[in-house]
DNA sequence: GTGAAAGCGCTAACAC
DNA sequence: GTGTTAGCGCTTTCAC
């Protein structure tokens, strides 16, 4: 193997060596018809000489197509979000493409700045789950042809394809389970209601609560950061003072997760259902009763749905709404205090 | 805004319409000097009309370097990739990288395809979390330029950087810990025998039991895909026979999980220490002892160590070997039955 | 201060 | 069958 440090081999230099035109190595790397075996054989050593590898990016600019699209998130860290991107993964493969990922922690800022950036190197689309509030300065990207699919929350001030879970539903159902356990103090602990997914759940919740005639107090709901320390004044404020609620609804994993390590220090054990499946749910005493989501058919439509967009299919955008499972193991169903 | 479905405005379109040359456009583009403020304006007003955005990637084919790194791991779903995953992110974000990612799923083949795409693809530097056993295929990318980093697993047939954690040590910490709490007859549930980490510790685990002068007898060892049934087996066949185990060591999460869901169907409940810590494992009944990994630790050192070598650090291939913690929290503490 | 020409590594179009 | 030319969108070089 010839191989110089830091400098690539090109078809160019193949070609030299191998004493063909620049278009014969073309036509061996690429598998086209048209040459001889024994000049297909010559281009081949020298390819393995050289350890020569196509410059797919050289390729994908004289092509038009990246055959790379962009995933965008909150956090790859968050199990929710790591098993959609796996499915986003698996379908981009699928369709031989490969993928950029990146967080944006929830700063609208961040998401702008790393779409910008994958626009920049020219995927051929976008998956995102959106952080900010204000879509428009992909305007100019939609137009010049990048495909963008919008999950977990839907685009805004622009009109764009997405794939969302039944947040009203599901928070619907579980706020009625609890209901139907003779529950009428439910307490509910959400994101920051800014976030589409936490004010669609806070409905769903209110919506319950308004069908089964029962009052909603503000000091019953809190809305705010997932970070331990919101969430453990959260959980007190709800569960102290005259009338603590008798069970909660909490909106998606972090919240629960917070939520659970403190029971143990709350003076007595309210009803508790999860937005968002765990792991280890079932194996918690209680078992933990939750309103599961499917992250993964979520990354799977909403991959699925940008690759059809890039072959071609141009009708309106669409919102898939995808269902939510009420999951029933245990710490929902404590029957509540007379 | 002037733009047209699928056509992208490019330098050359916005010099014609600001009436100046491409290299202008080019310096307003990129802060460069040496430009008249209003022509410089005149520039800024044609790119917004335009919605000009610079093509990175043709950028990048000029400069050189494409300001990427590909992350390869075996699962971006598992949640100890995933954090993995986030920490190579923060690190590659900071110096101005994107970043692709790709799961190989413990497939040989699909991870160097996937390396082999990345490195088509002209990406800086690579972060592997190693599926194969031969890693020369790499040797051409490593002596063009691409830098790699091994992480959890080191490479094999190939010197290379590599961040690992302390398998051994931390596989003899916790079988130890079951020792002191009086276990003789101590089971290790491992993945399959040829991954490295799992070789290691099997090695761990046999040393702890040495120096305590204890047998291992082939029936106390279970090595083996992570899947339901193979590591439902396995513990079947641990904890039945004449001489059942008092202890388990289970050898990374996905076994430690699989192992939680069966125990209770078994007669007796034998005291455990899983490899990996898990969320909510101190939320279980008893709280679930663990030797823990640093996977933030990892991901970090490891993207460290490759912009190290991508800043030009020629210091030979060194091996970074991060210490685990066991954390006691009751499953690995009740006493062995006399 | 500004711009024309060459070239990064490849493919498309069209020779021969 | 094979090679030559042009050009993808940008930066580099160097002239004005």
């Amino acid at each position: 193997m010839t191989t110089q440090y830091g400098t690539r081999p090109t078809m160019k230099d193949v070609a030299a060596r191998a004493r063909v035109g620049l278009k014969t190595v073309s036509r061996v790397v690429n598998d086209e018809p048209g040459v001889t075996p024994a000049t297909a054989d010559r281009v081949r050593s020298a390819i393995t000489e050289l350890g020569f590898r196509r410059n797919d990016s050289a390729r994908m600019l004289r092509k038009g197509r990246t055959a790379s699209v962009g995933l965008l998130l909150e956090d790859i860290g968050d199990p929710f979000y790591s098993v959609l991107s796996r499915a986003v993964e698996a379908v981009a493969r699928f369709h031989g493409s490969l993928l950029f990922t990146g967080s944006s922690a929830e700063h609208p800022q961040r998401e702008r700045e790393l779409a910008m950036a994958f626009c920049a190197r020219r995927v051929d689309g976008l998956v995102i789950v959106p952080a900010g509030d204000d879509h428009r300065y992909l305007l100019p990207e939609l137009a010049a042809g990048t495909a963008a699919v919008f999950v977990d929350r839907p685009a805004e001030q622009i009109e764009a394809d997405a794939v969302l879970s039944d947040s009203v539903g599901g928070a619907r159902e579980g706020t009625a389970h609890l209901i139907r356990h003779g529950h009428r103090r439910i307490g509910f602990v959400g994101d920051q209601p800014q976030i589409h997914t936490a004010a669609e759940r806070l409905r769903g919740y209110r919506e319950a609560m308004a069908a089964a005639g029962l009052p909603v107090d503000p000091d019953q709901v809190a809305m705010g950061p997932t970070d331990q320390a919101t969430v453990a004044a959260a959980l007190e404020r709800l569960t102290s003072g005259p009338r603590p609620v008798t069970a909660l609804l909490t909106g998606n994993n972090r919240i629960t997760l917070e939520v659970l390590r403190r029971l143990p220090a709350l003076p007595y054990r309210p009803a508790l259902v999860g937005f968002d499946d765990l792991e280890l749910a079932e194996l918690l005493v209680p078992g933990l009763t939750v309103v599961a989501q499917d992250p993964a058919g979520l990354g799977r439509t909403a991959a699925d749905l940008l690759f059809r967009r890039l072959d071609g299919d141009t009708t309106p955008p669409r919102t898939v709404r995808l269902p939510t499972r009420l999951i029933p193991r245990g710490s929902g169903e404590t029957v509540a205090p007379r």
